[in-house]
DNA sequence: CAGATTCTTTGCATAATTGCAAATCATGGA
DNA sequence: TCCATGATTTGCAATTATGCAAAGAATCTG
């Protein structure tokens, strides 16, 4: 089957006649009349019936026309991003975000605004939600917290709900429900001791941790990985299907989810861009962040 | 643009060679060598390398594969509809592998085997590069190790390079070069210190670990966040623009990149299906993989 | 109804593409 | 270093695809 075949056949679809396809697509009529039909050959099946209103597509016909758009579309994509006439907005924009996002909300966002705005690099810096491993600047913050601080302003998007969760295998073998001092846990490590998911493991089941991880994404792959509980976002646990949810929402471990940028970048159309992109992105989510049943 | 010479040029991406690609087509390489040049000629842009490793795709050559990828899907799944051979496979096909495979090489191929394969649903099981947490059975094991043990058989895809990494940030405050002794260190936990990788910050910078992790993915984002250098994989720092590669591939640290499977399921169809697919798939990667100068 | 217009289908000549074979290049092994 | 092997690049002839023009069919208008 030629590719190029289905772009002929799509032409037709579309003109409802073969002179009408040949025009738009500037062959001779009697070039896509014989590449028509060597298509059907070889697929054997009737792409159109010819009649009164001209070619109408059967419905092998349609089936053909909607792969053929998909093709149409990934083609002249790649058309222009390789000729660069898609480059309205340009330059970099650098967000940085906790692991937990960057790994397990932020990748699909990421890649829309890509292909609605390839002229803009975005710099993904990750950080730690255990902690703030650094103090580089970022034009575009997003961070679990419940105001912002100093020169940033922005909009806070969505409350973010954390929960415990185990995995099955782990639960198979450990079946205590919520009596959490008889779990083992997969704490944060030593250094963040002062965060309210460690006070309660040291409350709730002391002694009872058996791996301490210094990111958020580290603790998750462990709990998955059938070492012992853990407290998890409730967008990162509800979404592993190895992992079930333990709790409802913890009230004590909710905060607040903003997107933040310096006072003087507002402006930028870039970054007004990605702003405006990512707040209604993520919005879209807010149901999945907080961790409320519907979406368990 | 002809839409068959994306095919072409997807098939050269796929094997290296100019010569593989006509083999997998059926042409005649010199068509396949003239198509190409016809491509990049029309589109005025280089799409591959031509180096000691073969035909290396460009950036621009990647954005080629990812679009032909996806109108190859369309086109694929297009065909078994209208031949009434969709849905033929069907069930489960659990892959374990490991967490830097899992976040770094993999997405892009399961997504692709799903689009071929719709029926078969792949579970994946992430596991540590620095330890092995489960023993929970995988009907396909994506192993970095250099043979295979036990009952389980399979092919060696690729050499796994290895190399110190740095991101940017931290190299402008600590210009040490190779000057190993005077870095500072984002190693292994350290109940992983019997790995080849704790063994040389011991030996070349002892006790200048500043943080250590469980994962790779887990030092991948603290060597990113500037904490301090790391050997991490080749495919996992040299994609990452925050990241310098401070070292050549590291033969210390080579291993093999093996796909295995139980002996009693190679023949079973969805199994042999994610085989040759995933086989095929990581092949094609296999430059990156390594880590060689040209892919840097 | 006849004529004009448009579309489909076909035959022939021309142009473009492809395969074949050879020359050239690069790599690995003895 | 030489030889073997495999891959890339090039020239020529053969094959295939396409355009041109004409024949045939269908529809519309006066």
């Amino acid at each position: 089957m030629e590719w190029d075949d289905l772009r002929i056949a799509l032409a037709i679809c579309r003109a409802g006649s073969l002179s009408g396809a040949a025009r738009v697509l500037k062959l001779n009529h009697a070039t896509v009349w014989r590449r028509l039909k060597a298509l059907e050959a070889s697929l054997d099946i009737r792409l159109f019936e010819r009649g009164p209103e001209g070619y109408v597509p059967t419905a092998a016909g349609d089936e053909l026309r909607r792969a053929a758009e998909a093709m149409e579309g990934a083609a002249d994509g790649l058309d222009r991003r390789l000729s660069g006439r898609d480059a309205r907005l340009t330059g970099t924009v650098r967000l940085s975000a906790l692991d937990s996002f960057a790994l397990g909300l932020l990748p699909p966002h990421l890649a829309r605004f890509r292909q609605l705005h390839p002229g803009i690099t975005v710099e993904l810096a990750i950080s730690s939600t255990l902690a703030n491993l650094t103090r580089r600047d970022a034009d575009v913050a997003l961070r679990a917290t419940n105001a912002p601080t100093g020169s940033l302003v922005g909009q806070r998007l969505a409350e973010v709900g954390m929960a415990v969760y185990a995995s099955h295998d782990y639960l198979a073998r450990n079946p205590f429900g919520t009596d959490w001092a008889r779990h083992e846990w997969v704490a944060p490590d030593e250094i963040f001791a002062h965060t309210a998911f460690a006070k309660f493991v040291e409350r709730e089941a002391p002694r009872r941790s058996v791996l301490r991880a210094d990111t958020e994404s580290g603790m998750h792959a462990a709990c998955a990985a059938g070492i012992g509980a853990a407290v998890l976002a409730c967008f990162v646990g509800d979404d592993d299907p190895r992992l079930a949810r333990l709790s409802p929402a913890l009230p004590e471990f909710d905060h607040g989810l903003w997107l933040l940028t310096h006072e003087d970048l507002r402006g930028a159309a870039r970054v007004r861009a990605f702003l405006d992109f990512m707040a209604q992105a993520i919005r879209s989510d807010r149901s999945r962040l907080k961790g409320t049943p519907a979406s368990a």
